[in-house]
DNA sequence: TACAATAAGATTGCGTACAATCAAATTGCA
DNA sequence: TGCAATTTGATTGTACGCAATCTTATTGTA
């Protein structure tokens, strides 16, 4: 029973839909705790890469993200206002926007400690499970760019 | 090495990164297939829910969808604007807007069994894969619930 | 060296997401 | 019964996310 043709069409048998209601809920689970360093996913995100790089431009930081420049623009601009980063456009070429931390965007990363730590109590997965999951979404990942 | 105070915040020691990145990236690659039926991913899945319970209220779609009222009522109004849902208060009670389908919104079930048809072969998982992850994600989701 | 092709970001337009707040209807209890 | 508390959707404001297009800079080549 229940095997008739709209099988494939049930919200159940999706597996993008559980990926997308994950993704949704857990970063909304984030938010108390990015408030505290007043920050929003998008811009935490970013700032991981730069805490990580120290500097970057937005085409490498869209492909780290795997955002584009109509996300990322707006983001770093936020990001500049609120004094954590520079925006400088490169001096050999001119189109590239190079991207760095300030020094409050610096001290900003102890203070961000506090997010992971808050949120491995939050996530409760067995370490078997939290490497299954992450081996399989990076695989999803790789093969993502590979068939244009 | 690379054993310093701030391995928590790096980009590839995060679980929630690769599925924010792979929801969106799924997401992107349902465009295409969802373009040819007219739908945006988020009226796909209302759509979805509609095509196996007939009718329900905005309530209980924001139950199995994971989303409030801010993001369904410009949803519904949309599908209801395109054809395919009527949009009705309750008799009995008059908070309740139930939703239901129109003949062209039943219609659109067996145009739209081309998208999984088409999908399947875009997601590359072995069926171990798959169950992992479903099983993965749905743990995630249900403990998401629990701790208020 | 001109000039078409390409590349990097920015802009625009549309559609979500979600927190906070609001309005109207219903319920529950003093 | 009367009115406060609750419930259901709608509205508002902010921030993405992405396709399409635009601007400016650089590159490749006739």
């Amino acid at each position: 029973m229940s095997n008739d043709k709209y099988e494939s069409l049930k919200l159940e048998n999706q597996i993008c839909f559980p990926l997308y209601a994950c993704s949704k809920e857990i970063v909304r689970k984030y938010k108390p705790y990015l408030d505290k360093i007043d920050l929003t996913y998008t811009q935490y995100i970013t700032m991981m890469v730069l805490w990580e790089k120290g500097e970057i431009n937005v085409k490498e930081l869209g492909e780290c993200l795997y955002l584009d420049s109509g996300t990322l623009t707006p983001v770093l601009k936020k990001l500049e206002q609120k004094g954590l980063i520079l925006r400088q456009r490169g001096e050999e070429d001119e189109r590239v926007l190079h991207v760095s931390l300030t020094k409050a965007g610096v001290a900003l990363r102890d203070k961000a400690l506090d997010v992971p730590k808050a949120m491995s109590s939050c996530v409760q997965l067995s370490k078997e499970e939290a490497q299954c999951l992450y081996k399989i979404l990076y695989k999803l990942l790789k093969s993502d760019g590979e068939e244009a």
